[in-house]
DNA sequence: TTGTACTACTAAATCGGTTTAGTTTATAAA
DNA sequence: TTTATAAACTAAACCGATTTAGTAGTACAA
């Protein structure tokens, strides 16, 4: 430490820069001429010498599929400044779905120290989150979580959101709605599609106007499911499993000049900065981004400071909106 | 070291765990068995006494405006993908053009013994960041650069953009063009404004439609710019300084029911996805985020790795490219 | 004048690695 | 029988902080 240029100890330097110096009765004056000089000489200790003695980094791991998502983007973003007032740092990690790449970060967070990870996952690495919380290092699972087990997690109601929205198109006269969805074997997934399923009137469960689509692919699958509902199906509504899928789907429909949306409308699980620009609007399920980080947060801090394990409070669903915007 | 069950001193072992067996001359067998027993028991170094002895901490400072605009999103996806295989980490911050938070981060980041730091600056910390480069910490500014300084920067061509854009719509027979930018202090936003009104007309320079609007308060300012350069201005195209500007204001020209694209086109600084799907297609500078991301790594490697400072090689110019969508 | 208590400070251990400078032992050369 | 050389390993310093366990020195009471 160079503020050893006081004449004293390290450990009185120590102390008083750390706000110590009343607790351990280090003389008022003394303290004061450390704190001048460490101004002067633009002190700033060295935090990876104080994490190694402390043991904590004051920092958070962030794990999502990808950033660029605009709903990862705006948890990440909202994760960022909440920790950010609580003096914590975030590490971006991005998975694109890959459990091997996960797991990679996952390991080397923790070896990295991390003082907690939150992380929508790909759900296929449950050992060794089971590890790494089982070790002490506290973990938030959220968007995504593997159900039957204890893992502290922050989720959302896509089955009730899927009925939401169901029940939407339903009640503005759609009688033949169709889904578009993804291959990932994701609780999220199976969630909105099963609610979609349920939601339907007994009669069209029958045959089932659902598609799914190449998550790695996503676009063209996407683009070529639109055209099938509409043509070979007859949809006169379509659900999209995703706002980015919504996006493709649009996108499609616009070209194949449908009479859009008397024809057909349009639902999104997710909402996003354009929905409201098309013509028509499009129908959102709102996801709550910041509701979502700083319940994730919360529930990391609180296995943070209190150690606590108060299986209770551990596990969160938070009802997401509906926001109409065709009529 | 947990490794010192095999009866060795932690010298061997760690000499060992770094691939250097070989090279300190440790038995072939005793490697092994090091080997095999850190396998066991799923040894996982403790990076921050690592960082401390080495002095390196294989992490990287990301700081952006926000992670939520797409661009930057796309360019810390990318940054974040090349840095994990380089085998760093990547600590994340935002500034929302907040020099004050962005001095913050700059101060935690070097504390943090970060080995280097890329930035999207928002061009008032010039100090400090001289300050943290000078002291051998390897900086690049990327996106936006502090002219006049040796600093090491990656940026786009935004003045030659510029002039694309406005011959673009001139080309396609555009007359009377106006402009909407945003009241930020930075040299990308000047150059984009100068390059705007020097490819103008020599006549249509006399009376400028430049609009400027609030950062704070975009969104509602570029609705009103809109209406104005329309209604009052009779401008017959509109140069958009932002893909968030355009987006706003496409809505806006929507809603006045303007004959779009006969009566008003639109061209875009920075691609966005929606861009090919709103009819018209708008068309748009792309901003080559892959090629920014690469090479600021690129440029802050060579710092990291040579430590050196052969200036010429440390300022790189991208030319963005045109994207023709709407006729 | 001895003991107790308090003030103001510090030596040294510690965190968990890396690294430098040796040390020990066996083997081969002189 | 020395002496050099190499092989295989280790003690201890070090990175820069925090923290525990103390140590002087002074003041006051018994």
């Amino acid at each position: 430490m160079i503020a050893r240029e006081v004449k004293l100890s390290k450990t009185t330097v120590s102390m008083v820069l750390n706000g110590k110096g009343d607790l351990h009765k280090i003389n008022p004056d003394t303290q004061a001429l450390i704190l001048k000089v460490a101004k002067r000489l633009n002190f700033r200790p060295n935090m990876i010498a104080r994490n190694l003695s402390t043991g904590s980094s004051m920092t958070l791991a962030l794990i999502v599929p990808r950033i660029i998502d605009s709903y990862y983007g705006l948890i990440a973003e909202s994760i960022e400044q909440i920790s950010s007032k609580l003096g914590y740092q975030v590490l971006l990690g991005t998975t694109h779905e890959d459990p091997v790449k996960e797991k990679e970060l996952l390991l080397t967070f923790e070896a990295q120290q991390v003082d907690g990870i939150l992380i929508a996952s790909t759900q296929h690495n449950l050992e060794d989150i089971k590890a790494i919380s089982g070790a002490g290092l506290p973990v938030v699972l959220f968007d995504r979580h593997y159900p039957g087990t204890d893992l502290p997690y922050v989720v959302v109601d896509n089955y009730g959101g899927a009925q939401k929205l169901v029940k939407h198109l339903i009640a503005t006269g759609r009688k033949n709605i169709g889904y578009i969805g993804l291959n990932l074997d994701l609780t999220a997934i199976m969630d909105r599609q099963t609610g979609f399923k349920n939601a339907l009137q007994r009669k069209a469960r029958g045959d089932l106007n659902l598609k799914i689509v190449d998550h790695q692919n996503a676009k063209a699958d996407c683009r070529k499911a639109v055209e099938a509902l509409i043509l070979n199906q007859g949809v006169d509504g379509i659900v999209f499993e995703t706002h980015y899928l919504a996006l493709f789907g649009i996108a499609k429909i616009r070209e194949m000049n449908v009479d859009y949306p008397d024809a057909v409308s349009i639902a999104s699980f997710g909402d996003h900065e354009v929905f409201s620009i098309f013509r028509p609007e499009v129908t959102a399920l709102v996801l709550p981004v910041e509701q979502i980080a700083q319940s994730s947060i919360n529930m990391l801090m609180r296995q943070i400071e209190h150690k606590l394990n108060n299986e209770s409070t551990l596990h969160e669903v938070i009802a997401p909106s509906l926001r109409v915007r065709n009529t």
